[in-house]
DNA sequence: CGATTGACGTACG
DNA sequence: TCGTACGCCAATC
């Protein structure tokens, strides 16, 4: 998306929302690699408070598509049921054990690589 | 208004 | 390699 930096303080919500919608399909990612990209790299915690908000947006978010650095499911709690994140998941043949992702190295989608703007 | 918390990550021993 | 400590910053208590 254009303009991803605006001035406003108030538009990281929105940067981070922008990145998380062009997850691709069965991939997923991290809130450290958002946070990187998005330049706040070692705050990625702001990273998962946008995601807490995201349950307000009337913009659906793929919040399922990111997990913590190792691909453990850590915030599965927050989506009312604690199985709907891995269900999602599994929806789009990603392969959940145990709350973590499996070959999650190979499913890691980096914006800082792949979107790259 | 100070202390605590949290969907994280890195540094250090 | 593994467990613990600390930094990050907004929201909540």
């Amino acid at each position: 998306m254009a303009g991803r930096f605006s001035s406003d303080p108030n538009s990281f919500f929105n940067d981070v929302y922008e990145v998380v919608a062009q997850i691709p399909r069965g991939r997923v990612t991290s809130y450290g690699a958002i946070a990187s990209y998005l330049g706040i790299r070692g705050s990625a915690r702001m990273v998962g408070w946008a995601m807490n908000a995201s349950h307000t947006q009337t913009t659906q978010v793929p919040a399922h598509r990111v997990v913590n650095r190792i691909g453990m499911l850590t915030g599965r709690h927050h989506f009312g049921n604690p199985l709907i994140m891995q269900q999602l998941l599994e929806s789009e043949g990603v392969e959940v054990v145990k709350d973590q992702v499996v070959r999650f190295k190979e499913l890691f989608w980096d914006p800082s690589t792949e979107l790259a703007i």
